[in-house]
DNA sequence: AGGGCCATGTAATAGGTTACATGATTGC
DNA sequence: GCAATCATGTAACCTATTACATGGCCCT
């Protein structure tokens, strides 16, 4: 529903290429929304037919040529309207709370792998937006912004977002110790695995 | 794909019928998962014909007559095969996070009234957790569960699950918190609304 | 020679949402 | 009389995932 509009953000934030917005959302904007390429070539060719992004051939050297897109006035306007309308307060959808709840009638000692598996990938997300944030948030830039008296309000949103990322993988991480623990203590046989 | 996995879950822990499963999908379960009932009785009536779930007909007085689904063995085969098999750490998709980033593109003060709804949602989110958890998880059945040394494995692993929407709608709060004041800062006209 | 990256797409299927449809009972 | 709750469903549509398909360049 929101794809077109995170598509006219991020075309707005920087034109590029269909596959070029498949990278965003494996990195950046997937940290709150994702699409694959697929997706991204069907809605992008919809968007085209109703004029809301333009395309330019960009002949390329040792690469194939790429078709790149920027945000056109119907677009811009499309976006606005969608921003001024609500939306629904969104529930979260995860599967690992059904497995935890399935547990109960199955082996809950079997579970004590998968978590730590999900452990170990949001503590990976979490080092990429600390390192994201280091590198994109701190430093000259953030203090000249400060410091002119008018900060840039993209740059202010885009780090507002990723401190919600990193809030969220943080929130995460404490939840799955949680979850161990427990599990631990409805299995106490079980090691904490290996160090 | 989890859905008929959820309701597996669901129907183990009671067995009921296909509206009292949306009902619980509204509730409890809507903590991690959402299900409309079209939905439901459609997986139902393909769980059914796989023999995954039995089907009783229940005739009721005053009210019409509904079908009680409970699990089958071939339903607990599925459910236990499934919480066997890994599943990816899912992603965030965030429609809120869109909107915030495409502020940069239109006017940021417009976004305050739509934040702090979202705000309030997620705080009557949290205290409906809140007392839950002290309906079902505090008081003399938890302390008689600990005394016997033996602790009710889907109590704890209920909990557990509870534990994780509180964390999470408390992390959304600060962080929603957090998202405001970055508005304020960039319109610093705006007032911080009516009390 | 093989794998990975750049770049674009089609086709089939699965999953989810919205709208429509019915009908009895209970409470205001 | 009207709205809400209980209870079940169909049909159309939109969205998303998975698999398949192509082809050149660059690096090891």
């Amino acid at each position: 529903m929101a794809l077109e509009h995170a598509i006219l953000v991020s075309l707005l934030e920087k034109p590029g290429s269909g596959y070029e917005l498949a990278r965003r959302f494996e990195r950046s904007i997937g940290y709150f929304w994702t699409a694959t390429h697929q997706q991204i070539y069907r809605v992008l060719k919809r968007m085209e037919s109703d004029g809301w992004v333009d395309v330019r051939e960009v002949p390329q050297q040792g690469r194939p040529d790429k078709k790149e897109y920027s945000v056109a006035d119907l677009g811009r306007a499309a976006l606005s309207e969608w921003l001024h309308q609500p939306i629904e307060p969104e529930s979260v959808r995860h599967d690992l709370a059904v497995k935890i709840r399935g547990a109960a009638f199955d082996d809950p000692a079997a579970l004590i792998r998968e978590v730590e598996r999900h452990r170990q990938v949001h503590t990976e997300r979490l080092a990429h937006y600390l390192a994201g944030e280091v590198r994109d948030f701190t430093g000259p830039q953030a203090l000249s912004a400060t410091a002119a008296g008018r900060p840039d309000a993209g740059r202010e949103l885009q780090h507002v977002v990723l401190r919600g990322g990193v809030a969220y993988e943080r929130m995460t991480l404490a939840w799955l110790d949680d979850v161990l623990a427990t599990l631990y203590r409805l299995t106490p046989r079980a090691d904490p695995g290996p160090p």
